[in-house]
DNA sequence: CGATCCCGCCACATT
DNA sequence: AATGTGGCGGGATCG
């Protein structure tokens, strides 16, 4: 945004000033790189870096530059490290700002089309201008945490093969960005909170880009809406007439559930010292500003109203000071959300006057869509979004989290038992395992919702919960040990999410040349639960079952089939003993080497309850649905190697998408799934998965598979289609053995599952494949949940390109590129029926570049829309915002919105609201 | 002059 | 104790 504007002026002004020195400084100190030239081509890094990292995979390399653009594009200089440094090291200070310039300018462009334009210009302007001259210094813009960040996600994909796994070295980024430690610091929080990223080690972060964004979005959304329900909505811009216009504002719920994100970590009992603070602030505040945009209908949020919100939070007592440093982190994260093109600045002018505000601009359903940006950022192609990553269009996911039950019973539940497998992706940091903590406090919070809960009671309990549950899922992913235990549990939501890693890695892949596909196990035993069902489970696989159905991929010689199960259940941390059986064996029969070893832990994990267990499970989750991935591009067996070693750490990076995935998805689903089918679930899901296979599944092949799953590959059936259809290039596979009706089964068990159908991609894909989703619901199924129904296939295709691999998911379809094409709304709707349970699963796939040929596609399971209609529970509305209302009555918020000035005032008014909650609370 | 928000001190956390 | 993190707010810039 405003650094494209800024570039030449600035150039030209120069600044003295102790930036002056302080920037020669700084760069003294890190070093920066300059690579200044190389920024030129950067922007696109993206695809180019996917590619790259893709090769890469492995994680260590990556480390650093992850990306590369070097490959490809240019050959400029990038070389690695070296280079660069060496180049930092000989340029000046100046000759870093200026690259620095340039660098951003790209990126910029890319990311945003307005100004863009000039970014040759500047170019050369720079180059002129500044090369004499540092000049350039840089203006404040150019030194901006909105440039800095772009630059900084143009170094990532967007969409990073789940495989591999990038770290970030801050030092390194630091010096090549040219900036202080801090300023990175600032960044990767808010990307932390996002969960673009996570924090492996010290100084070292792990890039998971934007596979999860949507998911995370959604859990926001939950968390918010139970938070602070309509408050946003109403804030904002004009509050809507509905919701009540002046309550919805504030309110103050939100300011309880705030905090026990917040509080969680301290309290927390295990570690819970580190969260102290830290975690707190930016981060939390990220979170809460993003769920303030989520919630509100207009998806404008006025700095000061978020200021007041988030001040409320924390504090009662709102100081103008405080206010102001409130105002000046919110600038902080708004600039970095905006570098991830999830909002833009605009102004409200509202009754008092304009404000400054931010609109939302990142994807909004979350259901069936992605995320995406589809405005402003995309500027270029392909290429932007890749850089940006934040646009990608393929995610679908949608989560299916829906419904969560909170209340009451989450304390209860802890089913979740290791719910998480966690992740680990952060060892070290204590601070991270706030999800041990949280679950605690989530306990605590609970309990004090209680003693609150007269007041709120119930609004409370669910924000909180969700809250809770949001962190806890969050915190999950990242810590993985912690999980196991408690955990989340409390929640109900979180039970989900331990269900759901599960599942979601799951998937099996199948390779053709394997022979037998292995359904996968996972399809879900979740769907069977009725309620459960939901959410998710899935992972065990067991049925098979088209529920979850797993997508198949078929190379062009020899096919894959993966088999997800979108789902997770939950169970799977305790492990439930089913799935846990099947994946092992399935994925053996998959991919023997792959599989075998990986499965072996897995398997074992499954077994385990505790926290390798976890980790185990989440990486077989994660391998799998890594595999598949990997599988396309068949070597990678995916993490496993590293998985192998280092669980943990080494998986960290997938893991921790799954887990959010995972998490996300929990909550929304939760109910249903959760506390029944945490463990319990087994048996059920098992019975019901048996049952409902059989009626699902009729299909020979399949069913050997899912039950004998473990031990049998089976040969699951399918029908081709040509591709007369309309689907060009496609072909579809058909399971013979699915009838629709039995799908219909599963269906209402599991809206989703749909005819399973694989797709060829024609010759022309070769390389790949294509993915099919399960998804078709038959047409018969009704939907017992109410889930969704039918959900036909949704595919669109928009364009289908006959290159580009489709993946049908049930929800919904990517299209590589396209994404932003498809409405993600539109495919939302359809997709959004599908069980819930896929939605999680799936993840979306992506195809790092799209284009390429190749490689690339990943697919990873395909949401389901969260919406879907399934959840009879929670079922937020739908995507729309309706929903806000939600809780209802809770309490209205007044007008906190006024922010004026003084937003002390306001900020009394939504204190003591908050106040009061917290104070119950507390 | 108000809006933005960079910069870096310094406290706290982690190693 | 050293180093990593990051809260925080002064004050520079921008518009």
């Amino acid at each position: 945004m405003e650094a494209n504007v800024l570039s030449l002026r600035d150039l030209a002004a120069v600044r003295p000033s102790r930036r002056g020195r302080a920037e020669t400084e700084a760069a003294q100190k890190e070093n920066i790189l300059d690579r200044s030239r190389m920024a030129p081509k950067t922007p696109i890094k993206n695809d180019p870096v996917d590619l790259s990292k893709q090769k890469g995979c492995t994680p260590d390399r990556n480390p650093m530059t992850p990306v590369k653009l070097i490959d490809r594009p240019q050959a400029d200089p990038w070389t690695p490290t070296a280079n660069l440094k060496m180049l930092i090291s000989a340029a000046s200070p100046d000759m870093r700002d200026r690259e620095k310039k340039k660098e951003l300018f790209r990126p910029i462009e890319n990311s945003e089309q307005n100004d863009i334009p000039d970014s040759l210009q500047y170019d050369m302007v720079d180059d002129g201008t500044v090369d004499e001259f540092e000049k350039q210094r840089p203006s404040r813009k150019q030194k901006s945490l909105g440039l800095l960040c772009q630059k900084f996600l143009a170094r990532y994909p967007s969409y990073p093969l789940s495989t591999e796994k990038t770290t970030i070295s801050l030092d390194e980024v630091a010096s090549i960005l040219g900036v202080g430690r801090r300023r990175i610091y600032d960044i990767v929080n808010v990307l932390e909170s996002l969960h673009l990223v996570s924090r492996v080690a010290k100084n070292q972060y792990c890039w998971h880009g934007r596979h999860n964004l949507s998911q995370t979005l959604q859990t926001l959304q939950e968390a918010g809406e139970l938070q602070y329900g309509e408050l946003v909505t109403s804030q904002c811009k004009e509050q809507d007439t509905e919701y009540k216009s002046g309550e919805q504002k504030k309110e103050t719920v939100p300011d309880s559930q705030d905090r026990p994100l917040l509080d969680f970590a301290e309290p927390d009992c295990t570690s819970a010292s580190a969260n102290s603070r830290k975690d707190k602030s930016l981060r939390i505040m990220s979170q809460k500003f993003v769920m303030l945009f989520l919630v509100s209908k207009t998806k404008i949020v006025t700095l000061d109203i978020a200021a007041k919100i988030l001040i409320e939070e924390n504090q009662d007592t709102v100081d103008y000071s405080k206010f102001k440093t409130k105002v000046r982190r919110l600038y902080d994260i708004a600039n970095v959300l905006t570098s991830l093109c999830l909002i833009k600045k605009v102004h409200v002018t509202e009754e008092r006057g304009r404000k400054p505000a931010f609109k939302w601009i990142g994807p909004v359903d979350f259901p069936g869509k992605t995320d995406e940006p589809r405005g402003h950022c995309p500027t270029s192609g392909p290429p932007a979004e890749a850089r940006r990553g934040a646009c990608a269009p393929y995610q679908i996911c949608a989560t299916g989290k829906q419904r969560f039950t909170r209340h009451a019973s989450f304390n209860t539940a802890q089913p979740c038992e290791g719910t998480k497998r966690k992740v680990s992706s952060e060892p070290n940091s204590p601070n991270r395992e706030r999800q041990a903590c949280i679950v605690n406090s989530d306990e605590y919070c609970s309990k004090m919702i209680n003693l609150a809960t007269v007041c709120r009671q119930k609004i409370e309990e669910d924000t909180r919960s969700k809250p809770c549950a949001t962190e806890a899922i969050f915190d999950a992913v990242r810590n993985p040990s912690e999980t196991s235990p408690i955990s989340l549990l409390p929640v109900p939501g979180d039970s989900d999410f331990c269900a759901n890693p599960l599942s979601q890695a799951v998937f099996p892949v199948v390779q053709a040349d394997m022979p037998s596909l292995l359904l996968p196990k996972g399809v879900s035993s979740q769907a069977l639960h009725p309620s459960s069902a939901a959410a998710s489970k899935t992972e065990n696989g067991k049925p098979p079952l088209l529920p979850s159905q797993p997508f198949l991929c078929f190379p062009s010689s020899s096919f894959f089939m993966l088999c997800g199960g979108l789902q997770e259940n939950l169970s799977r941390e305790s492990g439930s003993a089913e799935e846990k059986a099947l994946p092992p064996e399935a994925q053996g029969a998959v991919h023997p080497a792959h599989c075998q070893k990986r499965s072996s832990h897995r398997c074992t994990s499954p077994s385990a309850p505790t926290d390798d267990e976890e980790p185990a499970a989440k990486k077989q989750m994660i391998g799998q649905s890594d595999v598949p991935i990997s599988l396309v591009v068949p070597k990678k067996p995916v993490e496993s190697p590293e998985a192998d070693t280092a669980p943990e750490s080494g998986y960290a990076s997938a893991v921790h998408l799954e887990a959010f995935h995972l998490d996300l998805s929990s909550p929304a689903a939760p109910e249903t799934a959760d506390k029944t089918s945490t463990k319990p679930l087994d048996s059920q899901e098992q019975e019901k998965w048996s049952q409902n296979k059989d009626h699902d599944e009729p299909s020979p092949g399949k069913d050997h598979i899912c039950k004998g799953n473990a031990s049998q590959p089976f040969v699951p059936q399918y029908l081709y289609v040509q591709p007369a259809a309309g689907l060009s290039s496609f072909n579809f596979l058909f399971s013979a053995n699915q009838a629709p009706s039995a799908i219909g089964l599963a269906a209402s068990q599991l809206p989703s599952l749909s005819i399973p159908c694989v797709m060829v991609p024609s010759a022309a894909l070769a390389s790949f494949p294509l993915v099919c989703s399960p998804a078709i619901p038959g047409p018969l199924s009704p939907v017992p949940d109410g889930s969704s129904a039918g959900a036909s296939m949704n595919i669109s295709m928009p364009g289908l390109a006959s290159t580009t691999p489709v993946f049908i998911g049930t929800t919904a379809v990517v299209t590589p590129n396209a994404s932003p094409s498809v409405d993600p709304q539109q495919t939302a709707h359809p997709a959004a029926h599908p069980r819930p349970m896929l939605a999680r699963s799936c993840s979306a796939v992506k195809l790092d570049s799209p284009v390429c040929v190749g490689h690339p596609v990943t697919l990873l399971k395909l949401q389901q829309p969260s919406s879907t209609p399934v959840t009879p529970k929670s079922v937020r509305p739908a995507r729309h915002e309706a929903f806000f209302k939600t809780p209802g009555s809770l309490g209205d918020p007044g007008a906190w919105k006024k922010s004026e000035g003084n937003q002390t005032r306001s900020a009394s008014s939504v204190q003591r609201r908050l106040e009061i909650s917290s104070t119950s609370t507390d």
